[in-house]
Formats: structure tokens, C-alpha cells, sequence
DNA sequence: TATTGTTATACTCTATAACTATA
DNA sequence: TATAGTTATAGAGTATAACAATA
């Protein structure tokens, strides 16, 4: 059916245009913080899957295991990750994040939600629901 | 008031995740492309903003001199962008994209909004319309 | 003298290849 | 011998500082 297809075409190019541009404001209001985009996300991706192993994390960054060893590095040196011996196999380490290093996430989600709070608050009543309406939608559409 | 307020701050996030999901979900059908994502973005810039200066361009990616120097040299020397002198101003040089980078932007664009188009495929006809509508309001949202 | 852009240099992030320790 | 991780090394991308050309 070739005028459904037309349609989606058109609705994916909206829908692009627009997600684009507000990840790269929201991403642009992390400005402040202390970390890079590289160490915030293996951090949020240690605390969202629990202690993992270095290749592990490599996996879910799709990032080479020399690569992760360094970032691993630098969040351990700033005590925002624990490296702790697995308990079963000796070449194989486990990462979790630290009290502090939970802590700098929440403060830096706060900081980029703010932004978008304040957007939020300038649109309609009836607009806010249409968007929190849509919400499951958008997550269903990213979930692979 | 108080109530207003947390409720923003609960859409804000859910906001936040889905829309940055999407977006490294999208961002992640390009591994196939000739180009560095540093790359993309400066064409993609000067595509948008018509024939401009390189401090122009450093100001819209909001990258230093140096740095727009290099990615410059780079895209001229693939033939994706072209370089002429200023007509009024014997310091600056004026870069504009070739036909050749605006087919390779082409391609990049249809390539990562199949996999949407895909996506947007498996939901209702109701939700489309859902999606479609909500548009221009995320629109708004981005827009500072 | 001020402005625009480039070159020189350094630091971070990333990768592949070589190496060490353990299974 | 195979696997997990680290170290060695190299190549982008970025920045600041110093410089050259033009206004």
C-alpha cells in the first residue's frame, strides 16, 4: 500500500527532525557537569545493570575493552565506581557504582529535567496531557 | 503550586528517556557512513545555513576555530564542501556544499529514517495520528 | 590596532596489536 | 590453548596559545 508508506515516510522525517533537536538541547544542558559524556554513561550503565564485569560493560558502551579499562580507571580514581575481585574467576573484575557516583547522576538528570520542566511549563494544560498521553508510544517506538 | 510543579518535574523525565532513547537508537543507524559524526554534522550545518564563513560555522557547531579549520580541510579535501574567497573581505573564505555532499546527506537521512519508518509500521493507525499531532508541539519545545 | 583564520602543541577518546594472568 | 583484562601505540577531535594576513 503505497500511500501508507508515503505517510510514514513523512511522519519518520517529523519525528527525527524533532527528537534530534530536543536530545541536543537537553544533552547541551549537561554543560556544568564534572564529567564527560564518556564517563557519565559507563557510570549510568553500571548503575542500571548492577556490578558487571569490564568486558561486560565494553558490551553495552560498544566500546573496545582497552577503552573501557581507562574509563573504569578514571571513575575509580574519583571514587564514583568500586572494583571488586569476581568471586569466581580471577582474570574477571566487578565494577559497581558508589554512593557518590549515584549521587553526581541524580544531580545531573535533576539539572537537565530542570530545563525541560521549565519548557513544560509553558505549554497548555491540554498539551501536557497529549504529550504524557504519547509517552508510552515514543518508549515502545525506541525499544528496539 | 506546588502540585503543577511535581507534575512537570514527572513528565520532564519521562520526557527525557524516551526521547533520548530514540535518538541513540536513530543515532545508531548511521555505523555504515562514510563520514565521522563531526563530519556529518558540520555539512549538515553549512547545507542548512547556506554559503558561510568558517567562524560562522565554528559559531553554529560551537566549536573552536581550530577545530573548524581541520573538519573544513577534511570535507574539502572528499569534495563534499567547496571553498571561495569572501568577495568584500580579503581575511575570511565563504564554504558552501557540493552536490556530491548533498547527495551523501541525503543518503544518511533516508538511511536512518527507514529503520523509523519500519518502526512506525507496527503501531495502530489511531497512534500515528496521536504521533502526528503531537509534533509541532515537540517542536516547540525544542525550540530554545 | 582589531579581526579572521591558520599553525603549533597538548590532551582526551577511541581503536588495534601485543602482552600478562588465569581457566 | 582460550579467555579477560591491561599496556603500548596510533589516529581522530578538541582546545588554547602563537602567528600571519587583512581591515
Amino acid at each position: 500500500m503505497p500511500w501508507q508508506t508515503l505517510t510514514d515516510l513523512a511522519l519518520a522525517h517529523d519525528v527525527r527532525i524533532a527528537v534530534m533537536r530536543l536530545a541536543r538541547r537537553m544533552r547541551a544542558e549537561r554543560s556544568e557537569s564534572p564529567l564527560t559524556l564518556t564517563q557519565l554513561a559507563a557510570l549510568a550503565t553500571v548503575e542500571r545493570h548492577g556490578p558487571l564485569t569490564p568486558g561486560e560493560l565494553a558490551g553495552h558502551e560498544r566500546v573496545s575493552p582497552p577503552s573501557v579499562t581507562k574509563v573504569i580507571a578514571s571513575l575509580e580514581g574519583l571514587a564514583l565506581l568500586t572494583r571488586t575481585p569476581h568471586p569466581s574467576d580471577g582474570r574477571q573484575a566487578l565494577v559497581a557504582i558508589s554512593s557518590a557516583g549515584a549521587e553526581l547522576l541524580r544531580e545531573d538528570r535533576r539539572r537537565r529535567e530542570a530545563w525541560l520542566a521549565r519548557r513544560l511549563a509553558t505549554i497548555t494544560p491540554t498539551e501536557r496531557a497529549a504529550l504524557r498521553a504519547i509517552m508510552p508510544l515514543l518508549a515502545r517506538l525506541a525499544s528496539e
